[in-house]
DNA sequence: TATGAATGAGACTTCATTCAT
DNA sequence: GATGAATGAAGTCTCATTCAT
């Protein structure tokens, strides 16, 4: 209890700082744990603490109440999840086939929701009851849709005036949504659901774009039966 | 609604039995209500109860914990979703262009949704939550799923074996899932998405099927060009 | 409602109170039924009237309140133990040896005890809490110990000044109490408890009394060694 | 007792520690109070926290729930009970007459029970509704019976193959029935019953042994003539 | 008289947050 | 700062009794 405090002003830098950081580390972690099993309501602050293995009264002088967990929790998902996807940001990216950049883009977030199965889980469940949480959510998927605009802008169109936006905002809402409910489908028809996940964006994308860049022209089939 | 026409004309009315049902159906508008309001774990049973216009003690009289009350209402959900699709299940669906049918389904879910904006919110809110709740609602799925995979198979595919019912899964989990996105959306952007809805709808199932019935021979764009 | 009144006065003698007086007894049997397994806190008036098959406004026709029924229940208790012992209470019994009396007596509580389980369980459950059963329980247990030292005051006496009635009152009391107790427990040590009972019983009352009337003179081992 | 000094004396005596102590055995004496005087079922945790003076909050933080009061009371019961019987289990107990012995068991018992009026009637009470509280129970007068059946084991048997654990349980049940009836009682008749159970006791021992120990020959009528 | 749906006070328990140490 | 015991409003559910039909 009275012992540990034998830390001397000497040591590392921001010593202080960095046990904070780390303890915030662990309550995040805690709560992904606890909110992905129970869910939010059901999970208990002092739960988050314990898990976290430290005190409740710690827990609340880094977050001042319940809800700013999970917002911060939201804020490392979003961040996690566009690191992720920044990787492939190459500008090689707009060279891909549809169908190959349809895959990539859709495995990465397949491996995204198998990490963070509370991440949707808790989103859903929380929708309509924190405002702050979904101006959070709303504020990283316009930038992750803004994105994938961008991508998709660079690609040849079919016919004139498309809203690249509304099909980055389709595709992502869509997949995810799918992806989620493949996770508690059995390992058989879950993988088919990937399957049908990609095709389904790929005709969806094929309906305004002729499959490569400016000159490729990958028609569904073809791709799709070179698999 | 026609239903419990088993009372013969000659009794004096049961008045007791018409009262119960009608407090059953004040308690689960009321739950409905307020469940889309504030979520299911956010409303109290007090609150149904007032809202209801009826003592606490009578609602627990019809149900025997806040779980029931939901469950009640999913089972009102499906039935009633159920009965708007089923109207349209005559033989003619099966010769619909297909660009008709994706219309014509869309438009009913999406009228349905207006009407219950509480329907997705709520599952979303108590999934894993509440695995009596999912049992049923998988349970009124698959029914739906199944119908629709009947409904696909009448048409002549363009590859062999292939999965109706996989199909049919993904088009409603996806639909289901755009619509609710979509009534939280600003009305010129609702309207939009919509229409994508049934795009996307449409070209995954093109990739399946020619667009009529075993002869016909639409194709997407002339189709979409016709609207 | 209005019908059911097609009863005429031609009918049987008091078709009325007979049918009143077998609900009455199937209401105590299903409260000595509930309460015996439940106790009696624990029962409440709706589980009665369903398990003695009458509506629930029925019950109250007969008793004004479920502590009507525990005391309606005690006295036909106490009267039906009192009519077992009272089989014997002829003048013969004075003249039996004491360990006989002995015997007898117990093996009728005995019999009682193990077909009316509730009977002890139920009043020990509230005593203090219901001081009209206590009042029922207390002048029921006075006629039985009254009646119990009239016997006792019939045999030779060891000592002068006896107390026939505290004689009386502490094993009617003893008895029943381990009576009880001796029911929970494995038929072996059941059976040994119920020795113990007659043979603590035999020793006290010898401590007053020799063992016959008036001139018998058996002493404790002479006559449990004869059985 | 003189458990928990685990704490040496430079530290700042643990007030956290020593308040909760203080609590929870404030909540003990509440519900005994309160136990005793309305029953288990008929008190409310929110009677004992105000009895012990504590909000209801913190009556949970040391309960898990109403119960769990019981239990801990009944521990404590037991305890005590064993405490006071311990201070004459020395070895000359063994050589006490029986009158004396009885004598002294006896009046620790009545001491006992006029202390603790509650344990009894409480004990009573939920015969059969609380398994974890009977477990607790037997488990307690196992090891009182068994320590008693030492005792005897002590003394010379008139007969062979005495089981010492039955008479102990016999005569364990017996007083304490017995004693607790008697408290009910108005002063004198009450004064008389511990007279009489005393007599009940040492003539049912006496069926069974001298009343010294291997040598010693004192009767029953010596004994309590000479008092 | 017979019925059983209706009533609502009140029981037990939980948990986010605070604040004395 | 760090700690975790303390707090009490509020939630879910029960049940003896009544009374309209």
């Amino acid at each position: 209890m009275s012992t540990d405090s034998s830390r001397t002003s000497r040591m590392p830098r921001k010593p202080v700082q960095a046990r904070s950081q780390e303890r915030v580390n662990r309550i995040l972690d805690a709560a992904e744990d606890l909110f992905s099993l129970r869910g939010y309501i059901a999970t208990t602050t002092k739960e988050i603490a314990i898990q976290a293995q430290i005190p409740i009264g710690s827990l609340y002088q880094f977050f001042p109440n319940k809800a700013a967990i999970v917002q911060a929790l939201f804020v490392r998902y979003n961040d996690l999840l566009h690191q992720q996807l920044a990787l492939f940001n190459h500008e090689e990216l707009a060279e891909l086939p549809l169908s190959t950049l349809v895959d990539k883009l859709t495995d990465i977030c397949v491996q995204f929701f198998l990490e963070h199965p509370g991440y949707y889980k808790v989103f859903m469940e929380v929708q309509g009851l924190m405002p702050e949480l979904e101006k959070i959510e709303d504020a990283a998927d316009a930038k992750l849709i803004q994105e994938f605009a961008m991508l998709l802008k660079q690609r040849e169109a079919i016919q004139e005036e498309v809203d690249y936006e509304a099909i980055a905002f389709v595709l992502s809402k869509v997949s995810g949504q799918l992806i989620w409910i493949a996770l508690s489908q059995e390992e058989r028809f879950q993988q088919q659901l990937f399957a049908e996940i990609k095709r389904f964006s790929l005709s969806y994308l094929q309906s305004y774009f002729s499959s490569g860049l400016k000159s490729a022209n990958n028609t569904y089939e073809s791709d799709h039966g070179s698999s």
